[in-house]
DNA sequence: CAGTAACCGAGACGGTACGTCCCGTCTTCAC
DNA sequence: GTGAAGACGGGACGTACCGTCTCGGTTACTG
């Protein structure tokens, strides 16, 4: 009659401090937010910020990259519910939410690392792509999708290009756009003209 | 008695080797189409490759964003003729141009420089678009603003939302579409999305 | 109505074990022994060696001198019995007794542990010295002194010299003779050179 | 007609700088003297007070022994020159060359060393002892064999135990002997009782 | 004989120093 | 004057232990 049976015993030994572990992850989201990318990035700089031993951080991750993603994927904003009353009008949700997310710094330096460090740690893009790029995509693919059924779309629309002029768009004025926070009416700007077209 | 006395006098001692100047840029950027980034990159490494001391690297250039740059700026291909006869063969003649650098590694090293460490090298990327980018908005936003002019464009049509769109495209297509080069239709097809509209 | 009512009564919980603290004090001297330095060594490996919890360890001592000292002092040897025949006999049994010592790798890690780390450990050498020094010390000078009342040795004697030059003696053969363990004959040849001089 | 024909040619580059040397040899001898033993010495500790990078330490010195080795064997004071009048005059120069050494406390870290880490260090003792220890011993025993050609020390005196003897009882003063510097009149004081002999 | 308090091991904690690597600068000789 | 070689001070790396702490579980006396 053991007292312990439960699936996965508890290992022996002082647990792992959860605090640390957050001021680790607020630490690294902290200093790339300031503009370091992963390269620039350093252990000992996190772990001096972080309050914590550099063995603290090797012991729960054995390289940057792990720990750049984990520190990202907390970082990416629940989806936004979606009315479903029309395409436009998730269309405009979607684009909503990435509107309000590049105006945080956090969620800016998510897209740098994504778009500039991508080819150097083609790992870290992987599992990040993954974690937190995949949900927002298929979402939009979703909704496209359901728009050609519903027929508010046109029905040979290819739906790569679908994304790609609706969330081009976004990102284009993101990066090279007027300076400043994207206004609040650019989401459905973008998709009136998106949706309509560019020739009278 | 001189030798030498053409109007800009040479300074004395041995000439600056163009040989050694020609591999310094090639070296950078093959080290960055190799995907480096720009604070990966090293002088050393520059230096080791293109088989030179650092010191001949460092009496050129002060630091390492100005190499960059004119390393960079020797790169970009010039912009296509345009044929004038339409809006829609023009943006896809620019397109075009777009997506074969795209197929070059060193062309889209520029592409990840740009979009991934502008905010931390912000001399660089200004000098930089200044170069590079800039004529090549220039020359889309002229084809734009012409469409309009000539009635090929929709009259309320906000200049800056027509470049987001079409070039958004591409660059989305050139980071998150379907793996491997761009197809050769892909311009054709992005503008005749755009210009017509995703709606029936 | 107590069950235990003998002078200091036992505190509550579970008694401390005897075994660990052995295991201890062996891990420590063996260590010692192998020709680790008190600064070399480490409590972390004590507690490997001797199969024990840091916490152990630092529950019974609060530092690395207070356990090195009980541990030397659980080793000297007792002081041999002397004849008192003659003060030569005498001296011969004492410089024995250094010289058997000498032999054992224990107790020639105390030796270096005196003459090396006295300044780095002084409250060390200070403990030490008074339980394991001081009683040597204090029977050979019993002896010269007792030598110098019977007439055995000159009554002008700084009875410290004499101390100087038979201990020296020993001493300078233990680390600095010819190799190997001191033979069997040194302290009588000590002894007699000492007392007769080296001139003719 | 080569230009430089030396035996060895200067190396290319930038020559060691001699002065980055001294000062390590110095700082080492400093930490040396307020106590370090050598398992406590730290190059990074050296580093810093000499005002120097690790790596011109590590580019000189492969490990922190051959370091303390050319540290300490710069320092040995010269030996004194001896009269040669008679056995006593030389040997009181060698011990008064002794105890006006151990008054610095840079020449007293020596000894600690030389006594204390003895065991544990045994590559480095080989090596100082080449270059430090062995010609004051040989010195020594030059001293004690020429005394018994000429008579003045008995024919059958071990040479050794003379040395243990006199050597030794300058040890034992300045280890264990009563606090404070040695007396000026020591040395004589040693020879007179170890030539003469403790008994009456 | 159940409670309980000090013990035990294991192992995570914040640190320090290690020896290596590479940075950008500097200093030298050869050309 | 330029070029290569390479030493310089500096800083981050990832590792190994340090001495402290915090766990779950054990043990032996106590009520």
């Amino acid at each position: 009659m053991t007292i312990q049976e439960s699936g996965t015993a508890r290992p022996a030994g002082r647990p792992r401090s959860e605090k640390a572990e957050k001021a680790i992850i607020e630490a690294t989201l902290d200093l790339i937010a300031e503009g370091m990318g992963v390269s620039e990035l350093s252990i000992e700089a996190i772990a001096a910020k972080a309050g914590v031993g550099k063995t603290t951080i090797y012991r729960r991750w054995s390289n940057k990259e792990d720990l750049v993603v984990d520190a990202l994927s907390t970082l990416k904003a629940p989806l936004p519910p979606l009315a479903g009353t029309s395409v436009r009008d998730d269309l405009v949700s979607l684009l909503d939410a990435m509107r309000q997310e590049s105006g945080e710094a956090r969620s800016r330096c998510v897209m740098n690392i994504a778009m500039g460090e991508a080819d150097r740690y083609p790992r870290l893009m992987e599992r990040f792509m993954k974690r937190a790029v995949e949900p927002r995509r298929r979402a939009m693919r979703e909704v496209i999708e359901r728009g050609i059924a519903t027929g508010e779309l046109r029905a040979d629309l290819d739906v790569d290009m679908g994304m790609a002029i609706i969330s081009g768009a976004m990102l284009w004025h993101t990066k090279w756009g007027p300076a400043g926070d994207l206004p609040a009416d650019l989401p459905s700007r973008v998709v009136d003209v998106a949706l309509s077209g560019m020739a009278p």
